[in-house]
DNA sequence: CTGAAAGCGCTTACAG
DNA sequence: CTGAAAGCGCTTACAG
């Protein structure tokens, strides 16, 4: 494999005017530029990796993270992927900062800022939907500034950077494609969500509204939201059940499965298929003990590192992700494979 | 992040010096060595991987790959990630050499030996069950030589390195839990396989069955060989099918699924449920025209990357995987997300 | 048992 | 517009 020094010494040039050409930084007279690209190009010359990142360092580069927080072991996952990976980078000497924040718009907000005074040179943020946070993540993007929304999206986002996470739309398809499966395309769903306005929820009833369209027998009989709340789940689904005793199969669109699943249970002779998201340690118990048929994860620990990682290639490489939605694979779980 | 020059420094001795100490080379005065190892120890140390890489150009690594060659694009993509990652590799000076053999013993010995004259670092190998071939892969790995079985393992291996791939009993279990799943926990399930002998493929087969024990109403009532070739398949799922009219699930262990599929589409009013294996094109189609509910799908490309990538690790950072057996996701796939 | 030097491929900062 | 030098962290080969 042909190195920088090669292409100097057969284009009968210096080692710095060959790394001027191969990244475009400029200033060097037509000629000797494409007569290095063409022995380059015929080479075949690649970059070393190894011999990019050692330097990096040199550039004192910082990475902030905004997660949000929450005791919702999820959110865990995600910043052990951040983390792992935050490990990792140190090594190449990159600093990564990572803050916890509250659910609210303000805290964010300033939370952004503070970050900004930090001087770093790129963020990741789980942004909430809300529209000064939109505009400050889209005024930053403009500026050429990375940006990389992980898990969850800004609306109608068409990133400059890149978004890592799942795709919601098709997720909630996929749910209603096992749903199809398991009642063979015959019943009266309620669906338990988290927020109304969160739009990853929203996208994922979609997506299961979406797919039974063309399945007659598959109704949605009633949608109640839990805010990812335990004891709400509890009590929202519990209710829901007996107020429409013809329920036979339930959608859990995101947090409060525990409380859903003590719900479902306490109707001893009602058969509730069940599909939900995700694998936090109380989904999988019910994933085992049969009370959940399957459930569809997202990866949350990849999301975190895909994040940084990300950003990682672009300081070293100097390019942008090729695509500015990277999703994680969207895995379904049945209890075989729970504990995989 | 602290550097081997920064703890000579604190030590008070030479960057060498230091090297031998926290790379185990010996020939280290044992109070320099404790010195060295403390401050090591206080101030974190960790390798910057991109050093260790760059220096790796300069052993002159060869790693030699031998997989099976067939029509079977399921192999194609195997080779695909053995490719990118070598590319990928080939920037750092690092050598590999792809082989592909018919599927006989004879010819994987002989290319065994072959490379090993060509004086390759390390091996990567889908080996045949077969008493000569498991000899000689042990009696490398004996000498410390390197071998990684992929995709598929010799039997009863306690790989000295690794195997990377599939879980095959525990894919099989999947299928059987999918398989409850569809029929409700009732059903007379035709199994169409590879070949008796295969390994990956007969545990995929004792996976489905130990998984089935504990629901009496799910009962294997045949099972077939169809070579993993589409005539043989469509012949003898047609066949067994026609035997016995009370088969209403399909498991497709293997290959051969788009004679199978034909089989089933031949039969117009009955319902088969029918679950298989792998994401080739032909089962994409029938997965999409609802022939097949769910397929199992090994992440080939992944297994191939995987493969190369833990050799790699290993010629950088001298260390063997922390896991004899790494294994790729069991992804389940219907129609939703077939083209994710 | 220890150290000085050279080099892996790349980028930066400076000199001209 | 071009080049020489220094340095990122690591390992190797040699000298003592």
């Amino acid at each position: 494999m042909v190195t920088q020094s090669k292409i100097a010494e057969l284009a009968g040039v210096s080692r710095s005017t060959v790394e001027r050409v191969l990244n475009n930084r400029g200033g060097v007279n037509d000629a000797t530029k494409d007569k290095v690209l063409e022995i380059a190009k015929l080479l075949d010359y690649h970059p070393n990796r190894a011999g990019q990142t050692l330097v990096i360092r040199q550039k004192k580069l910082t990475i902030g993270c905004i997660l949000i927080e929450s005791d919702n072991l999820f959110y865990a996952e995600l910043n052990k992927g951040i983390e792992e990976k935050a490990f990792e980078f140190q090594t190449y000497g990159l600093t990564v900062l990572v803050r916890k924040v509250p659910f609210t718009a303000a805290d964010q907000i300033r939370e952004i800022d503070s970050l900004l005074s930090e001087n770093i040179n790129a963020l990741v943020i789980q942004p909430i939907v809300n529209e000064p946070i939109t505009e400050k993540l889209k005024a930053l993007e403009a500026q050429g500034f990375p940006v990389v929304t992980m898990n969850t999206d800004i609306p109608d986002h068409n990133s400059q950077f890149c978004y890592v996470g799942n795709d919601f739309h098709l997720c909630g398809m996929t749910a209603a494609n096992i749903m199809l499966l398991v009642t063979g395309g015959k019943c009266n769903v309620g669906v338990v969500t988290g927020f109304s306005n969160a739009k990853s929820h929203y996208d994922r009833i979609e997506g299961f509204k979406d797919f039974i369209k063309n399945y007659p027998d598959m109704k949605v009989i009633d949608t109640v939201e839990n805010q990812d709340d335990d004891l709400e789940s509890y009590y929202v689904t519990k209710t829901m059940l007996e107020k429409h005793p013809e329920i036979d199969a339930l959608f859990l669109v995101a947090g409060g499965v525990h409380g859903a699943g003590k719900a479902i249970k306490s109707f001893k002779n009602r058969n509730i298929r069940t599909i939900s998201f995700d694998d936090m340690p109380e989904t999988k118990n019910l994933v085992r003990d049969g009370t959940i048929l399957a459930t569809i994860c997202q990866q949350p620990i990849r999301q975190g590192k895909m994040a940084l990682s990300v950003l990682f290639d672009y300081f070293v490489e100097g390019k942008k992700p090729e695509n500015n939605r990277i999703y994680t694979d969207i895995q379904i779980k049945v209890r075989a494979n729970i504990d995989q």
